[in-house]
DNA sequence: ACAGTAAATGAGAATAAGTCTCATTTATTT
DNA sequence: AAATAAATGAGACTTATTCTCATTTACTGT
């Protein structure tokens, strides 16, 4: 684990430092999509509060980290590896887990008719786009019982 | 504009109150998804800071506002209202502005269908969903000239 | 219309997430 | 191994949101 947060780091020609290995390595660990509170339990203090804050920002600037919001408003993020296809995901609004999901061939090729649709309507260009379900896991959760 | 607000208030049995009817009137003259920075401009501090707060969480609790976290993290409020039909949102990332988007039956459609999918696949209960789309307005948002 | 009571408000203090500063340490290049 | 640029830690700072509490306002029954 150590030795793939080197390489994704020496890959983006990014130095290696030491708190840039904890963090990859906890999020490769942890593998889901983490809020920044838990990642930062995982680190247990290892790296400072705005060193951590700088990390996840130089790896969103190299494109490996991807982050957003869940609906209790706490910010969630999730490295985007090479054999990590286009996906959305699954909020649990009682534990707060994050969960990936695919979603089907062709429902992503009708979703891709409809933003060219509304590039259309309403002349924009759309660069991206995100779909977020919501509800309550009944008993898949690692957090809840 | 002051009769519909007193009128929301009644049909949901909140009390009426100066602060509750100013918030609801500018939400519903601005008539768009709006940031609470905006809206709080509309208001030239006629509402207290805490005041606009506490009626912004009335209004949620009664299910009559939607509120979520557009990509340059503002977070951003809508009125529902009865005739306000199933809708998705589109984000410039360059002047902010949030624009509702109707997608067609068949695709929301084939959205609930794969939601079946996910409910049983995760063992969840999904209870909402959200299509967000981003991109750049050519020319036809508000702010961007 | 009026008094009594519970709820809502304003003002500012408190909290918390995220950013910034700057002196020190570390990684990289030669 | 020295020189230099970049990264870090610690804590100050900023900003959005919540909280506190004394005062005001809205609703209820008479």
């Amino acid at each position: 684990m150590i030795e793939d947060s080197r390489k994704i780091l020496s890959e983006h020609s990014v130095s290696i430092t030491n708190p840039r290995i904890l963090v990859l390595e906890a999020l490769l660990e942890f593998g889901n999509p983490i809020t920044i509170d838990e990642l930062q339990s995982k680190l247990k203090g290892a790296v400072a509060k705005s060193t951590l804050y700088r990390v996840l920002n130089d790896l969103k600037k190299i494109k490996i980290l991807n982050e957003f919001t869940s609906p209790d408003n706490s910010t969630v993020v999730e490295l985007i590896l090479e054999d990590h296809s286009h996906h959305h995901h699954l909020f649990c609004s009682d534990c707060g887990e994050v969960i990936d999901v695919e979603l089907s061939e062709e429902f992503e090729i009708m979703l891709n008719k409809e933003i060219e649709k509304v590039q259309k309507n309403f002349n924009f260009e759309i660069t991206d786009h995100r779909v977020e379900m919501f509800g309550l896991c009944t008993d898949q959760c690692s957090n809840c019982k």
